[in-house]
RNA sequence: GGGUGCUUAGCUCAGCUGGUAGAGCGUCGCCCUUACAAGGCGAAUGUCGCAGGUUCGAGCCCUGCAGCACCCACCA
């Protein structure tokens, strides 16, 4: 073995031959395990999130699969619609041309062109982060196959009436000129202002004045509004009043929606433009007047000198007029909130339009119950306060967008404008009996991603069709997902999997942290913060991530800034750290926080591990003989100890597993392989295997227990690290016992009913608290490693004496220790250094190990010292930063006495300190 | 306005059904002791947001307050 771990080449190899050998697809014919993938955007790149949460599934895929589960990771990427669409447009832009210039076929095969040209980036950070997904099942959520489901969903919940289409005002977004649903709206507090505006009376004198954040949409208005309760207005109902600068005459009328505080107490009612006012509206029977158009222009139903101004210059111009007639009482600085597109940025109007909608009621109560009732379960679980608050205020899903990127809707046209909807035009014509002659034309729209999305689980395994997998895969076991797609996602998929199937999607819904950086803000390109998951695990130059973090940036004027912060974070770029060490930290950051905060120190701190465990690899392997000397064995403590301890470890990482909790997991097979395994198992090992007085069938018992620990180490890490388990598994495997071809196929790490050992755990404890006392004794006086000396020993039991016995040669290797007597009935004590395990005293005498008048002057000069810090604290303005941090550390009134006095038990020591 | 979280060591965070505060990174000594300096040995560090309450005992349970974050929502 190489000295040094250097995960780069391992890591690469070992996939290649996994995915070689066929290692990831179901096998064997055990339980059936499955997760489906949140499928990222086809045409993007993952980022840390991503590789957050493709650990998750991995590990708990690995776990599974060695557990003897027949386990399905079903891979796949997404169209995302929008999002893809916008990419490509932005690529022609810059080529000066548009969609419409290239047409609707010719802008679709584009989009195919790029999916094929960079849909590949995806797989292959998944294979370096050694995601054990099942290539061979990989989809595409427009694939034909994936299409036919979608096609068949469509249709099905059209002829179940769940699918309608309807004339209603929809969130419209003017720039990217399609419709949203309610959940892509952004709502982003603004600083506007509030207009009064003075409406006369139709009949004469006088006027009601009105307040509003929009003047524009005034051009729209079919009422004015007040409270029937509100005395001021009360006299007015039924006049008439005239519309400013139209002419128009719109009523007054009372409506208990209004808030009679608010501004005036009078509202001016615009149905087309506002959905509060579109259900007064209805039900007072008023006019709906669209003056805007697609993009938000001023349109031919507002009075001709508006025609074409947009939104912005239509309301300048509105209030300058409004001011000149003097109808314009006062305007206010108002703050409030403005919906946007989440995707454009852009300001979304109200819109009326026709749409597709699924009528979510009727899907949403079973959804619902399946979680009441505990069929599908949240992990953590207040996750479901948050799904039923969204599911009982659920309204009708719009679907239908005005894109081209998308799952065509499966309705043709007739020339007299009735929809048919079926699979095909085919179908169109045969089941509404249309002659050949008679032309359809197929819905312009697409439909909106989530559909497709939603139909994920099932649609991955084959439905419609009633395939194998889909019968031993679904209901899958586990989403794991973060929580800011609880509604466009996991509830869509509840919705719909229990519809189409008649059984939950997934039995559990495990809720994850979204990755933050180390900060705890949210990682942006804008920000300049994000990191590429690759660049950890193989680094990168700091040129090059400047490079990355400034091109492509939607304001370049925030380059300049971003730079300078990475070229300071990141003086020399960033090292390569491995997929194993990344992985292990977001291990240990899945906790239950809602927040995780990604630190490069982390993850440096695990690349350590990878290094530790590699290490004592080597020394396992160096201290062992393949084949092994078959005679008899005989089991020391430590060896006992160690499978005691390892059984406890094993039982704790698997609860983690159970649990969702693999920080849990993580830091119990940290703990267990750093603080347990090496710094003492290898330790007491050595005494046994490099001493020739050890006898021969204690060597073999350890040399057997020194491979068996360490096979099973790399069993029960593997899920979380299976690129160095593998690797060493490899060398070790075979002389541990192990014929198989991977570890991958391994069996989990289980607890063994007699592992467990008590008594010997007491007993290798009271060991290692001997010897951690005379370490502390060695490192309070300074006394080098290499000094030996001798102790004594104060109210020694039996029990002490035969331990020590028994451990002795531990002992003296471990703490540098050349004997130790016992005090004899009366001896007084010499004058020493003491540590404790329970009763015992363990004492370190002075003489002739140090010079009693050195140390005192040594402590002495220490002394001096420290009172001169102490004094330079009390006059703080020539401190440095540095010495001020320190001495507020030592020199806090709380530490001041712990810092003068050792925290060696001093005795027998002349009283006189100060000499 | 409604909802959900969070506040523990310098930083980032664990702390399960209440029982003497933990990890990683960082800090301070001493060591290149043949598995590992990406290391070893040792050390320091917390009025667990604030104020009450329940309890033999509270970081954990209850009440109130403060600060922070996120989600949802049609007050023009």
């Amino acid at each position: 073995m190489d000295k040094t771990y250097s995960p780069g080449e391992i890591e690469e190899r070992v996939y290649r031959q996994w995915e070689a050998n066929g290692l990831f697809a179901p096998a064997g014919s055990g339980p059936p395990y499955c997760i489906v993938i949140p499928p990222p955007n086809v045409t993007g790149t993952l980022h840390m999130g991503h590789a957050f949460q493709d650990t998750i599934m991995d590990a708990l895929t690995r776990f599974h699969r060695m557990a003897g589960d027949r386990a399905l990771w079903q891979p796949g990427t997404d169209h995302a619609g929008i999002a893809t669409q916008m990419v490509v447009e932005r690529q022609l832009n810059g080529e000066g041309r548009t969609r419409h210039d290239l047409g609707r076929d010719a802008f679709t095969a584009r989009i195919w062109q790029w999916k094929e040209q960079s849909g590949g980036t995806i797989a292959r950070q998944m294979r370096r982060l050694g995601a054990s997904v099942d290539w061979s099942r990989d989809r595409f959520t427009m694939d034909p196959g994936m299409s036919r489901a979608v096609q068949e969903a469509f249709v099905r919940l059209h002829e179940q009436g769940l699918i309608y289409r309807g004339k209603r005002l929809v969130n419209w977004d003017p720039v990217l000129k399609t419709a949203l649903s309610d959940l892509e709206v952004q709502s982003e507090e603004t600083d506007g202002s509030l207009w009064h505006i003075r409406y006369p009376f139709a009949d004469g004198d006088g006027h009601v004045t009105v307040a509003t954040t929009r003047p524009e949409t005034l051009l729209g208005d079919v009422a004015v509004a007040f409270h029937p309760d509100d005395e001021r207005y009360r006299g007015f109902a039924g006049r008439r009043l005239t519309l400013p600068l139209t002419g128009r005459e719109i009523p007054l009328i009372a409506d208990d929606f209004v808030d009679r505080a608010f501004g005036s107490g009078c509202v001016k009612l615009t149905p087309a433009h506002d959905f509060n006012d579109y259900e007064v509206g209805e039900r007072h029977g008023l006019p709906l007047i669209n003056v805007l158009t697609a993009d938000a222009t001023i349109g031919d139903a507002a009075p001709a000198r508006y025609h074409g101004l947009d939104r912005v210059t239509a309301r300048r111009q509105i209030v300058t007029e409004l001011d000149a007639a003097g109808l314009l009482e006062k305007v206010e600085p108002h703050r409030h909130t403005v919906p946007k597109g989440d995707r454009s940025g852009a300001v979304l109007e109200p819109w009326l339009t026709d749409q597709w909608y699924v009528r979510i009621a009727p899907l949403a109560e079973p959804a619902t119950r399946a979680v009441e009732d505990g069929h599908i379960r949240f992990v953590p679980s207040n996750w479901d306060k948050t799904y039923f608050e969204w599911m009982r205020n659920i309204k009708d899903w719009c679907i239908s967008r005005q894109l081209w990127w998308g799952h065509r809707i499966p309705a043709w046209y007739g020339p007299d404008g009735t929809v048919y909807v079926a699979r095909s035009e085919a179908e169109a014509r045969e089941r509404h009996g249309i002659a050949p002659g008679v032309p359809l034309v197929q819905d312009e729209d697409v439909l909106d991603t989530w559909f497709s999305s939603a139909l994920w689980p099932f649609s991955t395994l084959g439905w419609p069709d009633r395939t194998p997998e889909l019968a031993a895969f679904y209901p899958t076991s586990v989403l794991v997902t973060g929580f800011d797609i609880i509604f466009f996602w996991v509830a869509r998929m509840i919705m719909m999997g229990l519809h189409f199937t008649g059984e939950v999607p997934f039995r559990e819904v495990y809720v994850h942290g979204l990755i933050r950086d180390h900060e705890g803000q949210k990682m942006s390109k804008s920000k300049g913060n994000v990191i590429d998951p690759l660049d950890i695990v193989d680094g990168i130059g700091l040129e090059e991530l400047v490079a990355k973090r400034v091109t492509g940036l939607m304001q370049p004027k925030l380059a300049p800034a971003i730079e300078r912060g990475t070229r300071k974070q990141y003086p020399a770029g960033i090292a390569a750290h491995g997929t194993d060490a990344l992985r292990f930290t977001f291990a240990s950051l899945a906790t239950q926080s809602r927040d995780l905060s990604f630190d490069l120190g982390r993850v440096e701190g695990y690349r350590n591990f990878c290094n530790k465990l590699w290490n004592a690899a080597r020394f396992v392997l160096m201290m062992t003989e393949d084949p092994a000397d078959p005679g008899p064995e005989s089991p020391t403590p430590y060896d006992r100890w160690i499978r005691s301890r390892l059984a406890a470890t094993i039982a704790t990482v698997r609860e983690g597993f159970a649990q969702y909790r693999f920080d849990q997991a993580a830091q119990a097979a940290y703990e267990f392989t750093w603080y347990e395994f090496c710094d003492w198992y290898l330790e007491f090992s050595k005494p046994v295997l490099q001493t020739p007085d050890a006898r021969p069938e204690e060597k073999r018992a350890t040399r057997r227990a020194l491979l068996e620990t360490l096979e099973a180490l790399l069993r029960l890490l593997h899920p979380l690290m299976p690129f160095i388990t593998e690797e060493i598994w490899q060398m070790v495997g075979a002389r541990a016992g192990k014929s198989g071809a991977s570890i991958m196929r391994e069996p989990y790490p289980a607890v063994s009913a007699d592992a467990a050992a008590p008594a010997v755990e007491a007993e290798v404890r009271w060991v290692m608290d001997f010897i951690l006392g005379v370490r502390r004794i060695r490192g309070e006086l300074d006394i080098p490693p290499s000094v030996p000396f001798a102790l004594r020993l104060q109210n020694a039991s039996a029990l002490d004496l035969e331990r020590l016995a028994r451990n002795e040669a531990a002992i003296r290797r471990m703490a540098g220790v050349s004997g130790a007597m016992p005090l004899a009935a009366g001896e007084a004590a010499p004058q020493a250094a003491a540590a404790h395990v329970g009763d015992l005293g363990i004492l370190v005498p002075m003489a002739g190990l140090i010079d009693v008048d050195a140390e005192l002057a040594r402590l002495d000069k220490r002394r001096v010292k420290l009172e001169q810090e102490l004094a330079r604290a009390r006059t703080p303005s020539s401190a440095t930063r540095a010495s001020c941090r320190m001495r507020r550390r030592r020199w806090s009134p709380r530490n001041r006495s712990a810092c003068l006095s050792s925290s060696v038990n001093w005795r027998n020591l002349p009283n006189n300190r100060s000499g």
